[in-house]
DNA sequence: GATATAGGCAACCAGGAGGTTGCATCATGA
DNA sequence: TCATGATGCAACCTCCTGGTTGCCTATATC
């Protein structure tokens, strides 16, 4: 297995939410949200940025799990993974949770 | 204002998720989870690295408008901000909706 | 075969991130 | 008031990140 393209499960969502921190390619991120898959050329057609740093940032994502590549012909198409996204959901899903619990136990000691 | 502390809606969620991109940061997150206050000494008290770095990590996420602080005495106590987590869980949420509504168009269109 | 298109590779650059050390400041408590 | 504990400030260092440019390779297409 190369190093690049790790999509086993990390038990450390910092990396994801690392990649997700950037608007270049949280933006890739949406426009691969609708399931479809796209050539490099395609996601780097309406950016300011050169494909070059496109290509940059989609091995960033796909090295974080959130998307897999495949060569078709002479062009890589990408495609959105949804697992990592599950991952950090449920993550501050969790995150979430002990702070509502922690509120409601406030509320009901200062009700007694 | 001061530049510090930008607590105002974001639109722009990749600040967020850059924040949360460390796990020395996701940890002290984690730690004020539970709606506790906390000061500087108590939160680097079992980490690792110096005090410094975990004041640096505290105004990292302080800027992103995860945490507050206040000074109480002569200690900075800080405590965690729910918003903009639910801003993200909301955003992420719109990435899996679509992703879901993909995916249904597509069985759809498989069984027709 | 010649040409255009899609992508890969490598070097390079500026600036920021994460961390350290040293020292100053402020509050507390005996 | 004086020692201690909590924090702030600033300089410094190394490595990574986001971006560029130049060039090479591979695939279509005419």
């Amino acid at each position: 297995m190369s190093t690049h393209s790790i999509q086993t499960r990390d038990p450390d969502p910092a990396p994801i939410f690392a990649a997700l921190g950037d608007r270049t390619r949280l933006s890739l991120v949406m426009k691969l949200s609708d399931g479809q898959t796209r050539s490099i050329a395609k996601l780097s057609a309406d950016t300011e940025i050169t494909r070059q740093a496109v290509t940059k940032h989609l091995r960033v994502l796909e090295n974080a799990g959130l998307v897999s590549s495949s060569r078709v012909g002479r062009e890589s198409q990408f495609a959105l993974r949804p697992e990592p996204i599950a991952e950090i959901r449920s993550y501050l899903d969790e995150v979430s949770r002990q702070w509502d619990d922690a509120l409601s136990r406030l509320r009901s000691f200062i009700e007694q």
